[in-house]
DNA sequence: GGTATGTGCAACTGAGTAGTTGCACATACC
DNA sequence: GGTATGTGCAACTACTCAGTTGCACATACC
């Protein structure tokens, strides 16, 4: 349950939510060369690119003096399935209402 | 992009996303009564429920001199999108990868 | 009328978070 | 060796959030 709470909630921030985007189309990149596009300092992109490598949606390798982020997108598949089997609970309800409206008519 | 941010946080919190499963699943119902099964103030469990109506994910109506809230999950909607998109894009690069490496054999 | 139940508002505490700054350390480059 | 670039760690501020408590208000019930 806790990983969820952890993906919503690195998902939950528009900049973490775009870097995750960017590292995904233009792939590994450092921390420093990401915050060059940002409004942040590179602190600040270091702490939410650990929120990531947190939730399980990054990882940070070392390459020389560099530390390159790469995004591991596998476990938005959990949050997919949560949401994928909320949703089909409530069609089921849905569908049972209608059926009893029918029902009753 | 803001709707996105309450969308994530509101279901980054798990009494949250029980409160939405459980009224999707058994319909509306009064905080003070969701509150009856779970560890927490009645205060609490409307604060939780506020954030999932600030989200579009339920409504509140005043019947009689209690509040019936209502799941409304049509904004999850929003959230698949968000992962489809993602994850495609993130699909595209592997598959460009993916032929980079086979022309180079 | 009086009583019980449900809700709303406000203040307060404790904990966590975003972001910054400053400095130390490590690695590449000449 | 010396210099530049990239990273890591720690402290600090400001702010948000979860949860509680206390009390006032409104509605149903007798």
């Amino acid at each position: 349950m806790s990983a969820l709470d952890d993906l919503f909630g690195a998902l939950s921030d528009p900049t973490r939510r775009a870097l995750m985007q960017r590292l995904m189309q233009d792939g590994p990149d450092t921390a420093t060369h990401l915050a060059a596009d940002i409004p942040l300092t590179r602190q600040a992109v270091v702490k939410h690119l650990q929120a990531l490598v947190d939730a399980g949606l990054a990882t940070s390798k070392r390459d020389g003096r560099e530390v390159r982020y790469t995004a591991t997108p596998e476990p938005l598949a959990a949050v997919l399935s949560w949401l994928m089997e909320s949703s089909t609970q409530w069609d089921r309800r849905v569908e049972r209402l209608r059926h009893r409206l029918q029902g009753h008519k």
